[in-house]
DNA sequence: CGAACTCTTGACTAGTGTCAAATTTTGTGG
DNA sequence: CCACAAAATTTGACACTAGTCAAGAGTTCG
């Protein structure tokens, strides 16, 4: 299920959403020595401040990246699915300036972050692949800068559904598309600037105005087009023309 | 002051705010033509939807990157100040979801987007001087992220203080320190996710507390400290220690 | 020197937050 | 697989921060 083989693949469709590498390039990730682990829900893979020397991958679940106020208050600052590097910045920072944590049950594949950097200097491309993907992180973080200071609640609440149903899918949506929502209401509630008692009323309203359905932890995507009304969103700012939509296995499970 | 060689310096100390450059890399920065433009204040550098060919950075003035909402509402997801390149993310993507433009009058450096690039692929260290400036904006962002989102509006106003005196000194800071704040309160409200009105107030109020003093576009910090405590601000989410400057230090760790 | 921006201030409103309690769902050990 | 405890959701009543509107004063700049 979570062989290294899948792994390696994993890895290296990621580092291929945004350029394709040869096949030197592929054989010099595919030669790094990488480390599996399983994790609990909420348990921290990297704390404020680590100096990390690895540097990793989802590869089965959902994590999330965050960060508190002193006075205690928290802010996630992005959430993170399978084939997401969580961080990625390790290779040219000295020192992480947030926490990341599970948000489920999860799998997390590391590298050293020194073999990494080493291939990304002997093969630009991979250094140019690296890059990308920070910068898709940076554009989904400007996205979420714009949605928490400048929209209301229902329309935030649908932005962020609407981008991770986006994500999720890795392609362009339908109405009646089902996905995994497996954040809590005050997970929600912390990405968005909200409360999680007012994330529940928007959800409701969003409910009650027939744009999506709720069970469980799925959402349902009644219209499509109602809901990006609603939450202002659309799909080019986070680049995903250029990131080809990768497909992505449903249940974490790398194939391909 | 704006002579082109200046302006070469100018660029490959910033290229060097994360790492040192051979002198080959330093003359191939040095080697790249060089375009210098002059603008008012308030004009557009680079639009939402370009294609950007170049790659620009402010040598003097002020520029911010700002994003509007469908129904008109902006968000300031930037301040560059002279020194910062305004979008290094052109010798990556093709597409730019943000728009640049001039706060004051300006002057603008640019250089062909192919020609920085081609120069990060045959010296890694370049690539990684770029790629670190990008990751220091990404920081920035997250920063202001977590401000937005979970700071109510005194201490948002004071953090931002806060990280432009941080940023204009490039240094350490003492009680008295003055800095030229040129954004009027309708751009630090759209930086801050406020209105106009309410940072007035809040400017008002950190000035009756006895934190700030402000004259024209200009503002004075009259305790460093107590600025810091109420904006809940610590340079370190900036990264300012790899950038050259002080570290400010903040005790507790998170226990979320 | 005047027009057009900014800034300031007050009065009022609206959107979210807070608190609390009931209900449902989820996770865990027996 | 069940039973129970813990966590998450839902709802209502109420409070408060920040938004809106409006008008006068101050600044900036051609």
């Amino acid at each position: 299920m979570s062989d290294l083989n899948s792994v390696v693949t994993l890895i290296i469709s990621q580092l291929e959403r945004t350029e394709t590498l040869s096949p030197a390039e592929r054989g010099a990730i595919a030669a790094l020595p990488i480390r599996l682990r399983n994790f609990d829900a909420s348990s921290y893979i990297i704390r404020e401040g680590d100096r990390p020397e690895r540097c990793s991958i989802v590869v089965m679940g959902y994590a999330f990246r965050q960060r508190l106020t002193t006075s205690g208050a928290r802010q996630i600052l992005a959430f993170h699915m399978p084939g997401d590097f969580v961080d990625l910045q390790s290779l040219y920072l000295a020192e992480t300036d947030y926490n990341v944590q599970t948000l489920t049950r999860a799998t997390i594949a590391d590298m050293a972050a020194t073999d990494l950097s080493a291939a990304a200097d002997r093969y630009p491309r991979i250094a140019r692949s690296v890059a990308m993907l920070n910068l898709l992180d940076a554009a989904i973080c400007r996205d979420w800068l714009m949605n928490v200071g400048r929209r209301e609640a229902l329309s935030r609440v649908a932005h962020l559904l609407c981008e991770l149903a986006h994500r999720s899918a890795g392609k362009a949506l339908t109405d009646g598309a089902q996905y995994e929502l497996p954040m809590t209401q005050e997970q929600l509630a912390d990405a968005l600037g909200l409360t999680a008692v007012h994330v529940n009323r928007v959800l409701k309203k969003l409910q009650n105005d027939g744009l999506i359905s709720r069970s469980k932890r799925h959402i349902g995507i009644l219209t499509w087009d109602a809901l990006c009304d609603v939450g202002d969103f659309s799909a080019r700012y986070l680049h995903f023309a250029q990131a080809g939509g990768v497909d992505r296995v449903t249940e974490g499970n790398p194939s391909r």
